[in-house]
RNA sequence: UGGGGUGUAGCCAAGUGGUAAGGCACCGGAUUUUGAUUCCGGCAUUCCCAGGUUCGAAUCCUGGCACCCCAGCCA
């Protein structure tokens, strides 16, 4: 059997890697990856694409896949982030089962790795204060110069990191060093600093520690630990790898973990850093985390993006070291792609005008049958009321339109979906002399949608029926910055570059009555206008959507100036 | 006069010495009760540049060029 239908994930250099290693009768009990995240902040799209690497690459080759805390900076982390992060992987589709681990549970056994560095003679600890360091750390062009402490007696450092994790020393006055070569032209290779004082709690051990272990000494060893065969992570860790695998070479461990490097994506028209994503959200620029303008995980969950638009996204954009800029449309695509298949359809009016079919029966309901999905019969039909009063899109109206435009204008046929052709035979103004009424007549023999004369109409339109509606809010999302790339002039402010209209909240929108019931994330597609899902603020008495994206649209964009 | 990395179309990306996949975007055209979807067709004589090796080079060699990352007691 070959299922056609699933898409199979196209090969990159880490697969490759690891089919060859496979080949060579390695990983005989299967690779182990992990998703490392630091819970100091919320996850974005850029994890996402980590997440499908590290748990994609376990399933495909019979391995698993760690969710591992990386926290060993008490004073950035907190639970809150903790939780965020578990729902946001679970939201994705991962399942980490009984995997879920904490680089801050391995300080008992880092420390004892940390005294064997010590007692080999390959660390020690340095008095010097940060300053120091950073000016004896020498330059990207010149050698470093050691440590006076460098020379410090074993015995003396063994006691001193003692002292350390006693909590004898203030913050800062000690820290402890591997000893490897202060004229390395690799800086990370200058004696870095594997342990520093801090006296705070932690968010998972408390006040047990007032000694924290760097990252670049506790994510080897935290990998060695679970097993970790393949460590991937970013281009920018790539000068660390000397580091990493200095730190397994000179400690006593079983298994040898491999990192390997993958470039960090970009989306046009975003910002990914979890910093500045937490500036725009301090400083009030967006609703929260969870705002639907914001790549956060929770902010294209709002927004409606789906775990199978996302994950679908990550396979398309594949795996390199090249660094990617992607394009907006291409993460647009792949939800269209999945909401069209897989969102019902309904009728919603985002600027209502108001028609009149004035040979339309005085108090006459009808209901007629409409599908929710035009290719998809299983997904069945519902019934829509019909009256002489309806509402249509303002923006389906134009008193003097051109040959091209084939919408309604006055003299002209349209069909209603799902109901009755109609024909514009007046146009009321208000005093100001904007449009604020149409008036129509119909050919009941059209009932349905359908001329039993064959008589073709160019248009077709959605539309409310004015008593049944309901009122909605509905909030259009746009790209949140107006540069594709808003951190690329180092001059201007990003904060500067924020698209005044990524947000236009519109309360006077109707929609058909059936949506009342929709749950918080369902999604639809607003038949013409654009796929939309129920924001979580929305209830019965005031229905709110979001819009995720909005139809293709080759007519509008060949208008547009 | 440091080290590490990357250059294939507008944006991604396969390609691993045998004559440039695929997706997005774009441009046609067909079908359509959504100007949607779907479908069909077009879209790199050339792979950062210049030399060289070879019957044959995006792939190998040499030399350039461009861009990204690194000087936290952050990760």
């Amino acid at each position: 059997m070959n299922d056609t239908s699933k898409s199979v994930t196209p090969t990159n250099f880490i697969r490759q890697i690891i089919e060859s290693e496979i080949a060579h009768g390695c990983h005989t009990d299967g690779i182990v990856t992990r998703f490392p995240p630091e819970p100091n902040g919320h996850l974005h799209i850029g994890h996402a694409k980590s997440m499908c690497l590290n748990f994609g690459l376990a399933e495909d080759f019979a391995g698993r896949c760690f969710l591992r805390f990386d926290d060993t900076n008490p004073d950035k982390e907190s639970p809150e982030y903790v939780e965020s992060i578990k729902t946001d992987v679970r939201w994705l589709g991962f399942n980490w089962e009984d995997r879920l681990t904490h680089a801050s549970n391995y300080f008992p056994q880092l420390y004892d790795w940390a005294v064997e560095l010590i007692e080999n003679g390959k660390a020690f600890i340095c008095s010097l204060s940060a300053e120091e360091i950073r000016a004896s750390r020498g330059t990207l062009t010149e050698p470093g110069s050691e440590s006076p402490f460098r020379i410090r007696p074993v015995a003396e450092s063994l006691e001193l990191f003692e002292k350390m994790r006693a909590g004898d020393f203030p913050d800062g006055s000690h820290v402890l060093r591997a000893k490897i070569d202060m004229a390395a032209p690799n800086i990370h290779m200058r004696d870095p600093t594997i342990y520093r004082i801090r006296h705070s709690t932690h968010h998972n051990t408390g006040n047990r520690w007032c000694i924290y272990p760097m990252y670049g000494f506790t994510h080897p060893l935290s990998d060695a630990i679970e097993g970790v065969t393949h460590s991937l992570c970013t281009l920018e860790f790539e000068d660390q790898r000397p580091f990493y695998d200095w730190v397994l070479d000179n400690v006593t461990i079983s298994k040898r973990p491999r990192q390997i490097e993958f470039s960090r994506m970009s989306l046009d028209y975003s910002i990914m850093s979890k910093r500045l994503l937490t500036l725009l959200v301090d400083e009030n620029r967006v609703s929260g985390w969870d705002d639907p303008r914001l790549p956060t995980l929770s902010g294209l969950r709002r927004r409606g993006y789906t775990p199978r638009a996302i994950r679908n996204f990550c396979t398309r954009i594949g795996v390199t070291k090249n660094e990617q800029q992607i394009e907006a449309s291409v993460l647009e695509n792949c939800v269209r792609e999945d909401l069209d298949k897989n969102a019902p359809r309904a009728f919603a009016v985002m600027d209502p005008l108001k028609i009149v079919i004035e040979n339309y029966p005085q108090g006459q309901v009808e209901q007629l049958e409409a599908h929710n999905h035009p290719n998809d019969p299983n997904m069945g039909s519902r019934q829509i009321s019909f009256c002489r009063e309806i509402y249509i899109d303002r923006q389906d109206f134009m008193e003097e339109a051109p040959k091209k435009f084939f919408r309604l204008a006055p003299g002209r046929e349209v069909r209603l979906r799902y109901a009755y052709f109609i024909t514009c035979t007046s146009v009321i103004h208000d005093s100001e002399g904007h449009i604020s009424e149409l008036r129509c007549s119909y050919d009941p023999e059209s009932r349905g949608g359908q001329s039993p004369d064959g008589r073709k109409v160019k248009g077709t339109l959605h539309w409310v029926s004015v008593q049944h509606a309901l009122d909605a809010e509905v909030r259009q999302y746009d790209r949140l910055f107006q540069d594709a790339n808003p951190l690329a002039d180092r001059s201007k402010d990003f904060l500067e570059l924020i698209n005044p209209d990524s947000k236009a909240v519109i309360t006077s929108s109707k929609v058909e009555p059936g949506l009342i019931n929709a749950g918080a994330g369902k999604s639809f597609q607003f038949e013409r206008v654009g796929y939309f899902c129920v924001d979580p603020e929305s209830t019965p008495s005031h229905l709110v959507f979001n819009r995720t994206v909005e139809l293709r649209d080759s007519w509008g964009k060949k208008n547009r100036p």
